[in-house]
DNA sequence: TCATGCGCAACATCAAATGTTACAAATAAA
DNA sequence: TTTATTTGTAACATTTGATGTTGCGCATGA
């Protein structure tokens, strides 16, 4: 399949509602990411399931930020999209009854086990509000100059 | 696409052919791997490449291993099989002109690197020799009971 | 000469994200 | 109440790269 970019998209999106006191509407958001508005409502659909975000429908409606920035971590939101599939690389056969494809498994597995609970961890320490604070940070630069 | 699987199919031949002294036909490699053939040859083309296995054409041939168990590791075997993508997760885009997208980059794109890097380290440490180990141990402890 | 096997091109298939179309339902404003 | 706006959702098409399949040419040993 092609290489899911719900993550990064919605974080995307989320920074942007961050800084932003109205509704953004579906189309405004596909928009900034260059897609569909039925794609933005069937990925955010995970977000407001979770709390992170809120809709309403009709005139003046749309997408409004929903979380405590502090508290949000990129893994909530990766977790939130349904990234299931961390992994392009895999087993061949999980349930092997060849010991020499068992010793393989186990193996790969080991090394993509170590590498996830890694990226895990790691998108499991960043919070949107350190987002959100780098984006500040290159604005105040940008505007000394 | 599907998750990637040439890692674990090419190891799973490599260790049968490192106890086996005789070639192995694509067809034979094949219904150990539950799969086609032409698969087979696509597949070990890349080893062939690298150096890792010999082919030989007409009756009586097939494929052989060609390669020192101890000096060789899952990494060169996944480099061999021409394994690009490892993760099924990436950027929206790699170029943004948005402020908020290359800070939202910068951080799925570090995270993303911290565990490629673990990936393809451990891979890196893991030899051919080791996993030929751990078979005939196995092999070794189910004689003995 | 013939059976066995690899080499390779040219499709077909698969799976999951992404893209698209169509229409129903909700809401604010005229 | 009517209308324009906007989300909700189903249904289907497209994309992408690994995997599967067919067909045929070439090499080798018996």
């Amino acid at each position: 399949m092609r290489t899911d970019s719900r993550l990064s998209r919605m974080l995307h999106v989320l920074l942007h509602m961050a800084r932003h006191d109205r509704p953004y509407t579906s189309e405004h958001i596909a928009g900034m990411l260059q897609t569909n508005a039925v794609v933005v409502r069937r990925t955010m659909a995970g977000l407001r399931a979770n709390g992170y975000v809120r809709s309403v429908t009709g005139q003046g409606g749309g997408w409004t930020i929903a979380c405590d920035l502090n508290k949000t971590t990129l893994l909530d939101i990766h977790r939130a999209v349904g990234g299931r599939h961390i992994f392009a690389i895999g087993l061949d056969n999980d349930n092997p009854s060849c010991a020499v494809e068992r010793v393989v498994n186990s193996a790969v597995a080991d090394a993509l086990d170590r590498a996830e609970r890694l990226l895990i961890g790691r998108l499991g320490e960043v919070t949107l509000a350190e987002l959100a604070e780098q984006f500040d940070a290159i604005c105040h630069a940008e505007l000394k100059q």
